[in-house]
RNA sequence: GGGCGGUUAGCUCAGCUGGCGAGAGCGCCGGCCUUACAAGCCGGAGGUCGGAGGUUCAAGUCCUCCACCGCCCA
């Protein structure tokens, strides 16, 4: 053995060690040429960019660790294995860092100008961004580095071009003028899925609309006063008594004695028709509602319908407008302040009243969204959400999991409306699109030297730039090199598999899985594995005003890499949040230590230079049997499981494996041998072999302490320079009758040490037990011959030589065996006849159970022969038992009166 | 209002196409410094599987209704 053996596991030197061997090996890197010559088939996991100005924080934790270990294990198997690292350039989140930056120093963007900001926002990026892909390293992932791409490299631009140019060629990208999301703050458009809903207390105020011909009036009910200046008609559900003689008449808006105009210059009069419109819901406050067509998406809707004109009363900055009148020149908020006072001054607020409304806020900002009419750029979805419908629900070319977002992402797809994707920011992939004095519109890949319609010179670009998500959508294969046809998109797309969060499946893979159709034909992926978020023991989402969100890379060094990736696989149910806890990064590293601990066991007792025999040239014990036949079929469980995706199942089975079978029983079973000079190398030899098979299992998700240890171990075991390039564990072990029996003896332990620890026998005084079997009973021999060791897991126990078990023993049931702990007067005659009495009634009332059903023709009749079997079988050892028990219920009366 | 998902031990969750004497981890209780590990070892106690009907030889598992919780979309 060689180094030092801490008995704890010393995860800060191990880790920087194996991550620095891996890089310089050139471990994680992809060859595609080993796929074209058809030598390895690919597994391709493509990595959600991060923000280029990220940190780490939990939910990137957990994303990677999952895509490590299914990237990790797909190596080991023998893929050639992609996975794609980058960096999102995510457009407004760093345009509103470098904008913070300027105002610190007094500036704004303007102040700069266009190149001078975008110059300024590259500085930033190569001093800052990207930080968080050393923070990702700490984990321990394997991603080809060397491959990284940011969403603004030269190369993946032009792919962006490329698709925008296509998609307006098609047909599928149109300039529009329509109502969309305005965030005020950010001074950008935004795309529906953007906006995110909020709760907030807001008023309902009923303002008062007199009739202009006769008297009369109609109250309407409204959250947002300030917007009744850009009302063009009043609107009632077309069923409703109470306003039908209304429908056709006309109100006037209060107070209103300015002139209003359209967009394209047209005078509003302040009369305004009452509509009548499905869409309106009678029950909402007096059932009439106002129509302001420009400040409102199911009033433009309506607007739309009945031909109302539009009237504009806020600005991009969400300031009142010409249209307002004596109101214009007024914040959004200040508006309404100072309209509800004007409108209850005159007479026309009936009332206001605490109301509780959904409101829409920019999902990067949280300011409130304003409904806007302006100008932009729109992808008509409904074409590309088609085949991207099919692939997911009907062809099963994509697989969701869990399969239960099939529904929601159906339903988006299904409701899908046209995507906004000019934002009016700098920072970004400017919109190839160009125009000339006379208006007209050329979108080219490169800036063109003249006006497709008109000839003309003088070309203009658009001063907007695209949706990050509109780059983003094509990362499955703008990474590999589109348009080009490249060797990589040929080896490695489509790619096998997505992991990320199910917040993003519309952002994201609803939009890659259409951009991979529209431009590849084909599917981006063939499986999404979509997880939860992480959130505190609270359910409450993590965040760093709440103070619960923890810093990764301070548990990293609290708790290792490894620890805490065992730890979030472990509690990440499939599809289901996360609730973190400090508590199970602690099982993590637990877990860690304890692989540790069991590995120095074993090499601390092998000597220098120890050549292990190969499992032909042994003669296996039975725990050896038991435990070769074990680990073989849990590792054919697990690599199912994995295969699957299904993690969760993988992961506990790992844990069990190896900490309640491996090292619970399997090396306590041999600690004898192993002090046994004629025995320890064959016991070495074996148990070695399975701890080499188990650290393999158990690398994708421990990737550091394994390698360690696999390093240490004797060279004869290990294939190759590093246990992550070492195939993935197999074995084909069956011993059904020695894992029956090894089954058998620690069912036979635990029952002994319950009488241990129920009458509180000390750790070093050796029980007596006496076999007393059945007549014909099985195991009689095995546990003859296996005396010693029982004897030794049960901390003390032999065989007695007598006969029959002394009066007063402890009795208790393995299966329908008897065990008789001889315990020398310590057994408590009454309290022991009492518990046997209980289990006894216990076992009557499930036996009533079978024997009704077994008695039941129609059971014998229609259930399954196998069914049938087993019922049989459990019943006759339940009756088996049942008579032991009596009759060792009556020979404790006996020995009660013997002793009386 | 529309849709989706959930309700199984104190907590977080497994339980595939119905056959279970309902499981795991953590927590809890009790006992142990047994030379791999106290970041550990040993033993134990906890559940009318949200409620009510139904289908079936058999229901935690299928169907219907109800209650409560969560999410998405209006």
């Amino acid at each position: 053995m060689k180094g030092e053996f801490p008995k704890a596991y010393p995860f800060r030197e191990v880790e920087k060690k194996w991550y620095t061997f891996w890089k310089e090996k050139g471990f994680f890197r992809a060859d595609p040429q080993k796929v074209l010559s058809g030598e390895r088939r690919p597994f391709v996991v493509m990595m959600p960019p991060p923000n280029v100005t990220g940190i780490i924080h939990m939910g990137h934790v957990l994303d990677n660790t999952l895509q490590d270990l299914f990237v990790r294990f797909a190596r080991m198997r023998g893929y050639e294995t992609l996975w794609q690292p980058g960096l999102d350039h995510a457009g407004i989140a760093t345009q509103n860092v470098v904008e913070r930056q300027l105002a610190r120093e007094g500036k704004t963007r303007k102040d700069l100008g266009r190149e001078a900001f975008l110059k300024r926002v590259w500085a930033w990026k190569e001093q800052y961004g990207g930080r968080i892909l050393e923070q990702l390293q700490r984990l321990g992932i394997s991603p080809d580095w060397d491959r990284l791409v940011f969403t603004m490299d030269p190369r993946y631009s032009r792919a962006v071009r490329k698709a925008f140019v296509e998609l307006y060629r098609r047909g599928l990208i149109y300039r529009g003028f329509r109502l969309i999301h305005w965030c005020p703050r950010c001074g950008t458009a935004l795309a529906d899925d953007e906006v995110e809903r909020e709760e907030r207390q807001g008023k309902l105020y009923v303002l008062r609309y007199p009739l202009v011909d006769g008297e009369g009036e109609v109250q309407v009910a409204t959250t947002r006063p300030e917007t009744y200046l850009g009302d063009t008609a009043v609107a009632v559900h077309p069923e409703d008594e109470r306003y039908r003689h209304l429908v056709g008449r006309k109100v006037r808006l209060p107070l209103v004695n300015w002139v209003r105009r359209t967009p394209d210059g047209k005078e509003v009069p302040p009369e305004i028709p009452i509509i009548a419109d499905p869409r309106v819901d009678p029950e909402f406050g007096t059932g009439a509602v106002k129509v302001t067509p420009a400040h409102d998406y199911t009033d433009d809707e309506i607007a739309r319908d009945h031909g109302l004109p539009y009237v504009v009363i806020l600005d991009f900055s969400a300031r009142t407008t010409e249209n307002a009148g004596d109101f214009k020149d007024l914040d959004r908020f200040a508006a309404r302040a100072r309209v509800v006072d004007a409108l209850r001054e005159a007479g026309y607020l009936v009332a206001e009243k605490p109301h509780t409304l959904q409101i829409g806020v920019c999902y990067r900002c949280k300011t409130v969204v304003e409904p806007m009419l302006s100008h932009q750029w729109f992808v008509k979805m409904k074409p590309l959400a088609e085949p991207a419908l099919r692939a997911v629900v009907e062809e099963g070319a994509i697989r969701l999991i869990p399969e239960n977002f099939v529904n929601l992402y159906r339903h988006w797809l299904e409701n899908v409306r046209d995507w906004c994707i000019s934002r009016q920011i700098w920072w970004g992939h400017r919109i190839p699109a160009y125009y000339c004095e006379e208006g007209h519109i050329t979108v080219s890949e490169e800036p063109p030297a003249r006006c497709e319609t008109c000839g003309s010179r003088n070309l203009r670009q658009d001063e907007d730039v695209l949706d990050t998500w509109f780059s983003s959508w094509l990362w499955p294969f703008a990474t590999l090199g589109w348009p080009d046809e490249t060797p990589e998109l040929k080896a490695f797309y489509p790619t096998t598999l997505l992991v990320t969060g199910w917040d993003i499946l519309f952002f994201w893979v609803a939009r890659m899985i259409m951009a991979g159709y529209a431009f590849t034909g084909k599917p981006p992926f063939r499986n999404v594995y979509l997880h939860g978020l992480v959130r505190d023991e609270k359910r409450r989402k993590l965040s760093k005003s709440l103070g619960n969100s923890p810093d990764p890379l301070d548990l990293f060094d609290r708790f290792s890499a490894d620890g805490v990736r065992a730890g979030m696989a472990m509690i990440a149910p499939e599809g289901q949040d996360v609730l973190f806890s400090e508590k199970r990064m602690e099982q993590g590293r637990n877990f860690a230590n304890k692989v540790w601990n069991a590995s120095r066991l074993l090499l601390t007792q092998t000597p220098d230079g120890f050549v292990p025999r190969s499992l032909d040239a042994v003669n296996p014990a039975l725990e050896d049997r038991w435990m070769l036949t074990r680990l073989s079929r849990a590792l054919s469980d697990i690599t199912e499981d994995l295969e699957q995706f299904d993690y969760v199942h993988a992961v506990e089975g790992m844990y069990h494996l190896f900490w309640g079978e491996f090292c619970d029983w399997y090396l306590e079973a041999i600690k004898e041998r192993l002090r046994d000079p004629d025995r320890r190398d064959e016991a070495l030899s074996v148990s070695l072999r399975i701890l080499e098979m188990l650290l393999r299992m158990l690398h994708p998700l421990m990737p550091f302490v394994t390698e360690e240890l696999w390093q240490r171990l004797p060279a004869g075991l290990r294939e190759g320079e590093s246990i992550m390039v070492a195939p993935w564990p197999e074995l084909s072990f069956e011993d059904p009758e020695a894992f029956e029996q090894f089954e058998f003896l620690r069912e036979w332990v635990i029952r002994i040490r319950e009488v241990r620890s129920t009458f509180r026998v000390p750790r070093n005084r050796t029980v007596r037990v006496h076999l007393k079997l059945p007549e014909g009973a099985p195991y009689e021999n095995l546990l003859r011959e296996t005396a010693s060791l029982w004897g030794r897991l049960a901390f003390g126990a032999e065989l007695a030589t007598t006969e029959s078990p002394v009066p007063g023993s402890a009795v208790q049931m393995v299966r329908s065996i008897p065990v008789y702990v001889e315990l020398g007067g310590v057994v408590d005659l009454d309290r022991e006849r009492a518990r046997l009495q209980k289990e006894l009634q216990e076992l009557e009332r499930v036996m009533a159970g079978f024997q009704k059903r077994l008695s039941s023709e129609a059971f014998l009749k229609s259930a399954p022969p196998d069914v049938v079997a087993r019922q049989r079988e459990t019943f006759r050892e339940l009756r088996a038992r049942s008579e032991i028990l009596r009759s060792v219920l009556e020979s404790l009366r006996v020995g009660k009166e013997g002793t009386s």
